[in-house]
DNA sequence: TATTGTTATACTCTATAACTATA
DNA sequence: TATAGTTATAGAGTATAACAATA
C-alpha cells in the first residue's frame, strides 16, 4: 500500500538502487558482513591484479611461508579449503613457478610444501600491495575501529 | 626450515586444523570478514532450514514487505543481484505461493512484486527465528558489540 | 534509442563419491 | 583399515550477451 518517496532519475547501471532503503534487513549481521565482505574483498581482488594472485592463492602462499614443509591436506584444513579443491590450486602455483611439490620424507604419500624463490618474491610485493589496501580500510575506520572489528570478527567466527 | 610444533592426533574431518595458526593472515581484515560471514552464514542458513529459505530468498521477502509494488529492477538492484539472475528466484518464490507478479499499471514492461498471505506469514514466521540467530550472536559479541559491529561494517561497505 | 523481463551460457567456489598408493 | 593425493562431477552463486515487448 506505502507508496515509496522517490526513484533516482539516473538509474542506470544494476549496482545503483537510489534512494531506497533496505527495512529491517539492515539491522542483520549476516546481511552487513556480506556486504561488507564483499566491498573489501572487491579491493582486495582490484589490488591483487597487479600480482596476478586470488585471494585464495595469496592465502596459500602466506602460509607456506608461515609453515614450511606442511603437507597439503594441512594447509587445506587450516585455510578451510577442501582437499580436493586444493589440488588445482597447488597445481597452478606449482606451474607459476611459485610452490612447488617435495617428497615427505617420512610419509611417500604426502607432499611437502615450500615456496620457490620466485614464490617468496611475488609474496613480498604482494605483501606490500597488501599493505596499502589495509591502509584504505584503516582510512574508513581508523586504527582503533580495525582492533575493535578483528576483535568482534574472531569472536563470531567460533560460531563455525 | 621451521618445524611446526605438534599435529592434533584426532585429525579426523577437513574443518580441523590442529594447533597450527594461519599467521600474518591473522591482520588481514577481509580474511577475517570471510572466516565471521561463513560462520555466521552458516548458523543463518541452518536455523533458516525450519522454513526453506535461502538467504537471498528471504532478503528479497523482506524488501517486498518493506516495499511492496517495487518493479524486479529494483528489488534486485537493492539488494545487489543481477537482473538477470532475479527471475529464477521471482519464479521459485511465485511457485510456491510466496510472492506474486502483478502488471504494473504504469508500465507494462515491468512486474510489480507483492508478497501473497501465504509469503507474509512464512516471512513472520522466519523472522522470529531469525531473532533467535541473532540472539545467539549477541550471546558472543553482546549488544553493544552488535552496534559497533554493524557501524564498522557500514563504513567498509562504502567501499564499493 | 533505452529499458524490462527473459533465456542461454559460462565461470568461479564449493561439495561429494570413488580411485591409487601408501600407511 | 585408514589416510594423502587425485580425478570426475555436480551444485550453488555470479557474470555477460542477446532477444522480444514496451517505453
Amino acid at each position: 500500500m506505502t507508496r515509496i518517496a522517490a526513484k533516482t532519475p539516473s538509474d542506470d547501471v544494476d549496482g545503483d538502487a537510489g534512494a531506497l532503503d533496505v527495512g529491517r534487513l539492515q539491522e542483520h549481521v549476516g546481511y552487513a558482513l556480506r556486504r561488507a565482505q564483499l566491498a573489501v574483498f572487491q579491493d582486495f581482488i582490484q589490488t591483487m591484479e597487479k600480482v596476478a594472485l586470488r585471494p585464495a592463492q595469496y592465502s596459500v602462499l602466506l602460509v607456506m611461508d608461515t609453515h614450511p614443509g606442511l603437507k597439503q591436506t594441512e594447509i587445506a584444513a587450516l585455510l578451510g579449503i577442501k582437499r580436493t579443491n586444493f589440488v588445482a590450486l597447488v597445481d597452478e602455483l606449482e606451474q607459476r613457478g611459485l610452490a612447488e611439490r617435495a617428497p615427505s620424507p617420512t610419509d611417500r604419500r604426502s607432499n611437502a610444501l615450500y615456496l620457490t624463490k620466485a614464490g617468496k618474491a611475488l609474496l613480498a610485493r604482494a605483501e606490500k600491495t597488501v599493505t596499502e589496501h589495509e591502509q584504505r580500510l584503516i582510512g574508513l575506520i581508523g586504527v582503533e575501529g580495525k582492533r575493535q572489528l578483528l576483535g568482534l570478527l574472531s569472536k563470531l567466527a567460533e560460531l563455525g
